[in-house]
RNA sequence: UGCUCCGUAGUGUAAUUGGCAACACGCCUGACUCUGGAUCAGGAAAGUCUAGGUUCGAGCCCUAGCGGAGCAACCA
């Protein structure tokens, strides 16, 4: 009863559904709906891109609509090539395509010149040949007035002059400025006059040195909506207070009916991160972390290094919502979302970190045999694996107490374990160095009590993964923690991101084997060592040396076996 | 002391638009036992920032207050 009414219910919709579909119900727009993401190319993508690449490409699909990819190009001083090509694969990573829409700000120069040249013969603009400083100072503050320019009421023909002189080349950076002449006495900063254009002589990664001004943020992102043909222009909180300046581009530029619309959804701030491009920037710069791509980083291509998949990404998104209120997400979240899908898809494997020499002294020498363990024992469509087993193996050292505490379930002198898709084995003697440190444990396995066979339903204590110390890999593990710790820096905006640092952030561990199953492992290939947590193949791995990053830690594994 | 936006379990989001405050994560119990902290079962936890008002009925509407965020780059 109560289920077949929970199946006509629709989903429950965030504000931004609920806006479009108003606006479709009301025949805006011809009824279309049509996004773009608009990233400016002076750095890589981080999750927070992820959260608006999710919106803006998802909105679109949802409503059979189209999203473009625009690339904000208008400062030529902090952009490249470099960021572009890095942008475009994220988001293929991610799964989405802008097919064949790819676009820049900068391929709207002309129009945005042309426009611009409008609003100076409309009486609407003019140059103003005053400093920063001064401009600054005239502006007021958010409870007085500004002032006007002495040079706000210039003639048209001296504005038209001037302005192509500064494209020219005539004037120096800094030197003159074209504003919007809108009202210096509104109550929000941003009508007072914008600047829309500023003289910068560094060459554009695309329009090289052909234009010598440049439009501002303001003056470009609505008209190249419109251009576009954008009906949903989908963007953070901080632009909120830049709405009325959108729409009043637009009402200056629109021949029609049809208008693009600005809406703002809420930035994704994660605990113990930071995600502000340019503190990530400086993370890089000063060789904090290896490069843009190192796993501690919240970009897409640390994440994915990391062994991160682009759906536990999503599912993160989808999990934390859009709405206007300014959260905090916490990084668990996005932690529980990896675990859950790589626990569906990541095969388990045998590694031990730390390894410890066990000999089962009545094993055969020379000989082994082949044990066949499940990959993932939550679904057997993903097979089965061959790992063989020997008369010397490793165990991890955690898993080995000369004088075992109470609780503890592992192996120790005269105790029983099962080796995981093996044998049972007794330990029987243990084997210590000149400085007293163990080196070999000696154990006896039970043949009966084989993975399925008669013995195999024995109680014992633990069960303990392993691996052939003939037949192991060698690797180097590398655990990432948490860059940033402690003092949460997510919630201190203007301070130097180098005070949160964690010194324990990356740990290496060599010398750690794996099963030799691995042997062909290429980078990225995601795997749970038993016990242990979720591991993925670096691009670094070597012949002979296979490279894992952490990608998360299962919880608290030996509280459960202690049990 | 201006303008704009926002206040729902610890956290993040819902609430069929005025009708028994729900879901997820986290936390706690229990079950299962070659190990997955998966799966299953259960539990604690908000009465919706505050005070008024409208109403049979308010998380939702109105008023005032309190609290938080954003805005005064020739950045986006």
């Amino acid at each position: 009863m109560k289920e077949s009414e929970d199946i006509g219910k629709p989903e429950s919709q965030n504000f931004i559904e609920q806006a479009i579909e108003k606006d479709l119900n009301e025949g805006r727009n011809g009824k279309r709906v049509h996004t773009r993401f608009p990233p400016e190319p002076n750095g890589y993508l981080h999750i927070g891109h992820a959260k608006a690449i999710c919106l803006d490409f998802g909105m679109a699909e949802n409503y059979g609509g189209k999203c473009n990819l625009r690339f904000d190009d208008t400062n030529p001083t902090k952009e490249d090539v470099e960021y572009v090509d890095s942008i475009k694969e994220d988001i293929r990573w991610l799964g989405f395509t802008w097919e064949d829409r790819e676009f820049y700000a900068s391929d709207y120069f002309g129009r945005l010149w042309e426009f611009a040249v409008s609003l100076i013969k409309r009486g609407l603009a003019y140059v103003d040949d005053q400093s920063a400083d001064t401009i600054s100072e005239q502006k007021g503050t958010t409870t007085q007035p500004g002032l006007s320019s002495p040079f706000r009421d210039r003639s048209i023909e001296e504005n038209l002059d001037l302005f192509f002189r500064m494209n020219e080349g005539e004037f120096a950076e800094g030197s003159r400025v074209l504003r919007a002449k809108i009202d210096m006495a509104s109550p929000n900063m941003h009508m007072r006059d914008p600047i829309i254009y500023r003289i910068l002589k560094t060459p554009h990664h695309r329009t090289a040195a052909k234009w010598k001004v440049y439009p501002m943020y303001d003056f470009a992102h609505g008209q190249s909506d419109y251009f576009e043909g954008i009906t949903h222009s989908l963007c953070t909180l901080e632009f909120e207070v830049h709405r009325p300046l959108y729409d009043w581009f637009i009402d200056q530029l629109k021949t029609d009916d049809y208008r693009p619309r600005q809406i703002e959804f809420n930035r994704l701030n994660l605990t113990y991160t930071v995600m502000s491009k340019r503190k990530l920037l400086e993370l890089v710069k000063d060789g904090v972390v290896k490069g843009w791509d190192d796993p501690r980083m919240p970009t897409l291509c640390g994440l994915r290094r990391r062994g991160y998949t682009p759906e536990s990404i999503k599912r993160f998104v989808d999990l934390i919502g859009y709405t206007k209120v300014e959260a905090i997400n916490d990084v668990s979240l996005l932690e529980y979302a990896i675990r859950e899908d790589l626990n569906k898809r990541a095969p388990r494997v045998f590694g031990v970190l730390k390894p410890l020499r066990v000999i089962i002294t009545n094993f055969p020498e020379g000989v082994s045999e082949e044990m066949e363990i499940d990959n993932n024992p939550e679904d057997e469509s993903q097979g089965k694996r061959i790992v063989p087993f020997s008369r010397e193996i490793y165990i991890e050292q955690d898993d080995f107490s000369e004088n075992p505490p109470n609780k503890f379930f592992r192996l120790a002198p005269g105790r029983e374990v099962r080796l995981k898709g093996a044998y049972i084995i007794s330990c029987t003697d243990l084997v210590k160095n000149s400085e007293g440190e163990i080196t070999e444990v000696h154990c006896t396995y039970d043949p009966e009590t084989k993975s399925g066979g008669p013995q195999a339903d024995r109680r014992v204590k633990g069960t303990l993964h392993w691996v052939s110390a003939a037949h192991a890999l060698n690797a180097e593990v590398r655990l990432y923690d948490r860059l940033f710790s402690d003092e949460d820096p997510s919630g201190h905006k203007d301070t130097d991101a180098r005070e949160f640092l964690n010194p324990d952030s990356l740990t290496v561990i060599k010398d750690c084997k794996v099963e030799p199953s691995l042997v062909d492992a290429g980078p990225l290939t995601r795997v749970q060592f038993q016990r242990v947590g979720y591991f993925c193949v670096d691009y670094d791995s070597r012949p002979g040396m296979l490279v894992f990053n952490r990608t998360v830690g299962l919880k608290d594994t030996w509280a459960r076996l202690n049990k």
